[in-house]
DNA sequence: CTGAAAGCGCTTACAG
DNA sequence: CTGAAAGCGCTTACAG
């Protein structure tokens, strides 16, 4: 590897200054038009690297922005990341990603490492007990946060996610609509505001419809695939009967599914089930899935806007920004069998 | 938010000099224990931020690792992912993230991103038609690269990816074995190293258990679940009526899967599938697919040690290193019915 | 064991 | 339209 291509050294192959170079590779207009040409063929001759490392320190801002969540291996963080990605690439900004697997620490860290890289801002979907501190750690070093598909108590930041209530009580008054009464509800956890937003809708909904809630009918675990396969045997072997299942997500219900055939019966005529997200897969599953939309591509497209938008100044009001789900009806659910 | 708290707003607190501190905080063993002790209980204090871009502009070493492949959603790459992800982090790494879904651009976009933000390495599974002077320029620029999962023409780097050709062999013969004669191959393309060398598996294979090779049950195709249930149509409506389907992978195997149960055929016993990778979803697939394990979160762990290795100044061996794939055989391959 | 000083490669007022 | 110079916040020989 040749000696390194800085500025000076451009400046000096042409009699120039840095600071010309620096105003005509960035097209400043105080640079005159041949000037400027003559540069940057210049730059593109010497292979020259521009050095972010360098502005960033001049200019305090880095142009790195990052984005925490669960898990991208999730294709609902998977969907939220694509919309963020594409967003982001519009305006050159460069997007560091990470999983905290609900872990406080590792978030934390994260959000540190984010900090002494520079980064402009911060997308997370928070880690289970995430205290308030460590984003205000992020926002009182001038890094604004900006929370996907989870809220948090105690922060006071913008908050992009589904009407998680009000989708589950579509997919709940669905079912009941088919005729089901003992309905179960399977996956998913209390611990986050989305978990007690979904259990909350389906009570609801079964209330409303003058159904008794009985809390033996739900199976809380693993949002995953797995998870849901897993919970098939207990799901089967309930006293209750349950003639419908809705699922915490599509994994999750893609998994019961899974797991309802391996025991012989028939997903969408013995059992009906719904998902939750409409991922891509809901579609191809067989039976097809019945669930609710979700909204992951606005999500992501709205937060990582707003976040460009608060860095160029503009002041968002901060709250939660719901977005509205809709049902989706495929094939894994019908009329109850007697 | 308050002052900036740098090395010298430490340094003038203690009156002491900010090469002190700045050594302190580093553990060196040049300054005395209580000092040093004292220096970092008042970091804590005043919430220090160490600012990585000035370090790295003066030590030209980043901490900052690039990982591009072809779609991170992809479970395939995901798990090759969170292999680096557990093997960097014990490095204390930052490893930045890209898509480029093929694109050449946005691959070279992402190697000069990085570059720009002085990377000290990257690991790349390369797209399609990617020019060996993209990969040139990051090794030039004094950026190693690591290849997982592809080779390429006309370049020198450590390759780690698995035996493609054996493994689809194994697949092969485990239907050939099973009595099957007419075999299709479903999914993929031939532009990729791992697309050749995973069809002349399948060609090889079939030659020598002297099968005639016919072009018409090579149905290439997106290699996703999508992909497979589209190709369902098509491998149902093939002339040759085969009998067993080899997939590019377990996303397409799954895919076809669903489409072949739509069409009210049972895969596993009507048709046999197998599949490529083994998912952690190919267990719980139903039927549970016959696949063949690759190695994923090896060739992510080996990937990840030998570029730090390559950091720390060993020098590794470039060349191929290919993992040896695995036979698994579930409940969605079964014996020829007559 | 600690400090003074130079320098990493940019950008930005300011001067001309 | 272009240049000279200061400074972003670190680290690293070097001196003491």
């Amino acid at each position: 590897m040749a000696q390194k291509v800085k500025l000076s050294t451009i400046a000096e192959s042409l009699g120039l200054s840095t600071a010309t170079i620096s105003l005509a590779l960035r097209d400043s207009p105080l640079v005159a038009v041949d000037t400027r040409e003559k540069i940057k063929e210049q730059a593109r001759l010497l292979g020259y690297i521009y050095n972010r490392r360098a502005a960033s320190l001049r200019t305090s801002r880095s142009g790195i922005i990052g984005v925490v969540v669960h898990d991208i291996m999730n294709p609902f963080y998977g969907e939220i990341l694509k919309a963020i990605e594409t967003e982001l690439d519009r305006s050159r900004h460069t997007f560091i990603l990470s999983n905290h697997y609900d872990s406080v620490d590792k978030q934390r860290m994260f959000v540190e490492t984010l900090l002494q890289l520079g980064g402009d801002g911060v997308i997370m979907s928070p880690a289970i007990g995430t205290p308030a501190e460590d984003v205000a750690l992020a926002e009182n070093n001038g890094m604004p946060a900006i929370f996907v598909a989870r809220s948090m108590e105690g922060v006071d930041v913008p908050i992009y996610r589904g009407d998680d209530s009000y989708g589950i009580s579509l997919a709940t008054n669905h079912l009941i609509g088919l005729g089901h009464r003992s309905i179960a509800m399977i996956g998913g956890t209390d611990q986050t505001s989305t978990g007690r937003d979904r259990y909350q809708g389906y009570v609801n909904a079964l209330r409303k419809a003058g159904i008794e809630v009985d809390p033996g009918l739900r199976i809380p675990g693993p949002r995953t695939k797995q998870g849901g396969f897993e919970a098939a045997v207990n799901f089967l072997s309930l006293p209750q009967k349950p003639t419908a299942a809705v699922c915490w997500n599509d994994l999750v219900a893609i998994g019961l599914m899974n797991g309802i055939a391996r025991a012989g019966l028939i997903p969408g005529q013995d059992i009906s089930v719904t998902g939750y997200d409409d991922l891509e897969e809901a579609s191809i599953a067989t039976p097809s899935l019945t669930t609710v939309w979700n909204g992951q591509a606005e999500v992501g497209r709205l937060a990582a806007r707003a976040l460009l938008d608060k860095l160029a100044g503009s002041h968002e009001p901060d709250g939660i920004h719901l977005i509205k789900p809709e049902m989706r009806i495929r094939q894994s659910t019908g009329p109850i069998r007697r």
